[in-house]
DNA sequence: GCTACTTTCTATACGTGTATAAAAACTCAT
DNA sequence: ATGAGTTTTTATACACGTATAGAAAGTAGC
């Protein structure tokens, strides 16, 4: 019958999933290590790893519960605006998850529970005319810049709460403004200059770039 | 007088950074740890963090190194064309440097030996009729899309050398054909459709989409 | 009951980046 | 010369992710 051998589990990765997202929620994501993992769901740190292949995969898998939790907004008809939407809503359901920085990696897409995005992402392309072929060739590109951004905004945010001088802030500092006319002219605003929110801008660019 | 005072420095900021280029380059950059860095300019590890913030810092420092060393391509006269060429050297320039994917968080541009390619962009976008803020923008969305790719694309290198079922895989395996029409047709020709270099493709997209 | 087998859990250990404290080696004022 | 001040180096220690080995706890066949 259905019996399972073995020694019978104390956890379960669904166990695991939760408390994790307990944890980061009241202590943040810094508090996530396997240790205090193990002992919030009363457990060694090596027992969790029969449950998760390693800390990757369990932040995929918390991305994974929160991007399917999250309500999904109304697309447009139109295929390039439901394209930007869809880009949109993606972007802010990953900026969302602060731990999700740390699987930006991820080559492609995502978990099965934010599968949502590319297939809307997809099928708004094809619609717009393109191949299929074309039409992933287009998230994937879109893909990329999501996560290019996201990563680069949270190394911001983490190294202007680090405070000190920055690496750029230095080199800036001492620009040749005869090597670089066009950078030292926006030295010292680049601060200021880069703190907008651009992602939008981009979506559209890379859009109408490649809708014929 | 220039007569510094203190204990006189066994080791220099030049003699890690040239030490750490060969260890990556006799043993890889896994290779690269901070105990294995002293050891090889005869000191502790300790020692080096009088000489670089953290290892973060010391990539970024060997990035620079690597990318003023690399020569730089003759760029064609249309704003266009230059822009797109641009790119795709900074693409080449940093893709060639495999420890480059652990600092790609990095938010804007990169080091002072790098800054040659920022500069080209920009001053190609404000040739196409830009102003200065919005080729800046230009700049930084190709940049976000850059360091996106080339992460990704890392990623997906690691993963295939890793060997395994990717949680990919094991999603698409069991994907649902009628929520996810799109996904499902191409699930199987996945792993051929993103192994495509679609790069150029992205950047052109981004600066048609950008400029008028 | 006993032995094999299987699965899960525990204990221990390694190498990592780096914080902290103190020692060492120099210059300068006295 | 001596003591103060400054900079660099060393020693020690911590928490992290996780590899490895083996113990524990169950089922199945005899």
């Amino acid at each position: 019958m259905s019996t399972r051998t073995g020694r019978p589990p104390k956890i379960s990765r669904r166990e695991i999933v939760t408390a994790a997202l307990r944890v980061i929620e009241e202590d943040g994501t810094g508090a996530l290590t396997m240790r205090r993992l193990a002992r919030e769901v009363g457990s060694t740190a090596m027992a969790l790893y029969h449950h998760v292949r390693d800390k990757e995969e369990l932040l995929l898998l918390l991305l994974d519960d929160y991007a399917a939790a999250i309500p999904r907004p109304a697309l447009p008809d139109e295929p390039r605006e439901r394209m930007v939407a869809a880009a949109m809503a993606m972007h802010d359901a990953v900026s969302g998850c602060p731990w999700a920085v740390d699987i930006l990696k991820a080559d492609d897409l995502m978990s099965v529970g934010a599968l949502w995005y590319p297939e809307q992402i997809v099928d708004a392309a094809v619609h717009a005319g393109l191949t299929i072929e074309e039409a992933v060739d287009v998230y994937r590109i879109i893909w990329h810049y999501t996560a290019g951004e996201i990563g680069g905004r949270a190394a911001a945010r983490r190294r202007r709460e680090e405070g000190g001088p920055t690496y750029r802030e230095r080199v800036f500092a001492e620009l040749d403004a005869e090597e670089f006319p066009r950078l030292s002219t926006v030295a010292r605003r680049w601060e200021d200059l880069t703190a907008r929110d651009t992602y939008a801008k981009g979506v559209r660019a890379i859009v109408n770039g490649l809708l014929p």
